[in-house]
DNA sequence: CAGCAGCTATCACAAATCGTGATAGTCTGG
DNA sequence: CCAGACTATCACGATTTGTGATAGCTGCTG
């Protein structure tokens, strides 16, 4: 079992060019230094540099690593500043976490009567994937996310419901399935799929891949864009479709047992693991004032 | 020092419930669980668990520690199974990452042509801010990325230009800056600031936050819509702001000393720490038949 | 209420790991 | 060729880790 003091050990000889310019800048021995390079990689059975000349030079294995020890000291170091913060005082930020395909005008008109409501408050809205923004409510990154929801129980997290939103399998008018009365799932396969796939490869539980070639993206917007091109089929939400059907850019599919296409939960998750104050109350007071009702958000009764 | 022993004890101390249930799972010996969880707290000097009653509860200090404890431990899976697919073969897919505010219809366009290109190859397409994508393609998820580039070196990563963006400073029409002839930065300060913040908290070189209040956002997309409900003001692209600009529901400032707004470098990085291939030699020459001319890309001569 | 099962904490001890300083051998540049 | 800088190995002491035994506490059941 590696250390994360090996993996910092490892990052700084990368960095510093030498193990004893890297024992410097540590103010620990060189022998030290060499000894847990080379247990280090006793410990995954991997040879990270060549030593057949002065200085040691990154092997093809320790470069790919690199990156994730990198990765992993910067998580650490994010552990550290939290165990930090929480010696200190509060905050005064509050994160909203979007899916990319919920977000339009009128969302961000909502939300915007905030900056009245706190003016001191920093906000900051983050639009990425449902898989991105549930595990950033989870970790605690953002306090509120806004996504579509799977039926799956939340860990960690309060949950209401915001409405529902509304799937369609679209192609290119150009497409051969476009000239089909009835698409089977055996036709869709026969096709290239645009998968929605996040930025942890997870791919919606109601648009995954069912093609054996794909093209992917982290948000639909692409994926539109992307059958608009004639590159595949995609799964996509009426909300950022109806303006490409209405112009005939691109064609909903009339598919088998899905004439409607696919009805699919919206919601909003709560973080649990952020302290939570005025401002967030207030948020989750003004969301719950509206709802998603296929095509638009509308203020409820 | 904690190790990521200590922390995989912890994780699962709070997915079992208790201390023994956790020995038990990871097969050890209760009281080096005991110990372990001792030892952690005593290295980031907080108390994770109230131990009063029979089964731990955690402490609101354990509960904030949790998520990021358990990211560590994700990322240590990372590269667990970087280390054993290094052992193995080779990957059959493409990741190409783009600045959300670089992608529109023309670019996707372009790349749709790899699809005929290269029909079996899975390419994924990643919208992300410029930040994410250039440590994207810094830790090998992505083997393309573009980006608007800074002028600093970049490590790790071949890198050609692409093109150049122009970025304006916009208000909305109603907002007390739009009345100015000239605008001055401490007349911007004077007003909220909607600044673009990347998913690892960087903002652009060119449009950080310089006035006092501040709402985020990680897209460009959304702050143009910010600005749209007068929550204040942003420095955004051209290619995007244009059309908002035109229908006259954003107006772009006349500030100082930077009349036509501030010119930026359209780059294109290429990973060193993935495996080149004919694939990724020809999307680099694709990419390099095009230019970014400000508000659209050309084909070059 | 008493007994029992399950819980955590502490102790003693052996094993494992870590870090230092000394030393030897190799490489590189002047 | 020589000096300086490099890495590897060794011996050793210090520190950490893990086990098994033990003691004390909690919560449930009859």
């Amino acid at each position: 079992m590696y250390s994360l003091e090996q993996l910092k050990i490892f990052v700084t000889v990368c960095e510093t060019g030498s193990f004893s310019a890297a024992a410097r800048q540590l103010k620990r021995a060189q022998s030290g230094v060499s000894q847990s390079i080379a247990n280090l990689e006793i410990a995954i059975d991997k040879t990270l540099f060549n030593r057949d000349k002065n200085t040691p030079t990154l092997t093809e294995q320790g470069i790919a690593l690199l990156p994730i020890a990198k990765s992993m000291l910067h998580q650490q170091q994010n552990f550290d500043q939290k165990v930090q913060s929480l010696a200190q005082g509060e905050e005064h930020e509050l994160v909203i976490a979007i899916d990319e395909s919920l977000v339009n005008q009128v969302l961000i008109k909502i939300l915007s009567s905030l900056a009245e409501q706190f003016p001191i408050t920093h906000f900051e809205l983050v639009i990425a994937s449902t898989f991105d923004v549930e595990n950033m409510v989870k970790e605690g990154e953002a306090q509120i996310g806004i996504v579509y929801v799977d039926g799956e129980l939340k860990v960690d997290m309060d949950f209401f419901t915001l409405g529902h939103a509304r799937f369609l399998t679209i192609a290119s008018p150009t497409h051969s399935l476009a000239n089909l009365s009835i698409v089977e799932e055996a036709d869709l396969k026969l096709h290239r799929q645009c998968v929605h796939r996040s930025n942890q490869k997870k791919e919606l539980w109601f648009s995954y891949k069912i093609s054996p070639t794909a093209w992917y993206a982290n948000t639909h917007k692409a994926l539109i864009e992307l059958v608009k091109q004639n590159v595949g089929w995609a799964v996509v939400p009426e909300l950022l479709a109806t303006q490409y059907i209405e112009s005939g850019e691109v064609m909903s599919l009339p598919v088998a047992h899905e004439y409607d296409g696919w009805l699919t939960v919206v919601g909003c998750l709560v973080s649990r693991s952020r302290s939570s104050g005025p401002v967030l109350l207030a948020v989750t007071q003004l969301l719950q004032q509206y709802s998603l009702a296929e095509k638009q958000w509308i203020q409820r009764a």
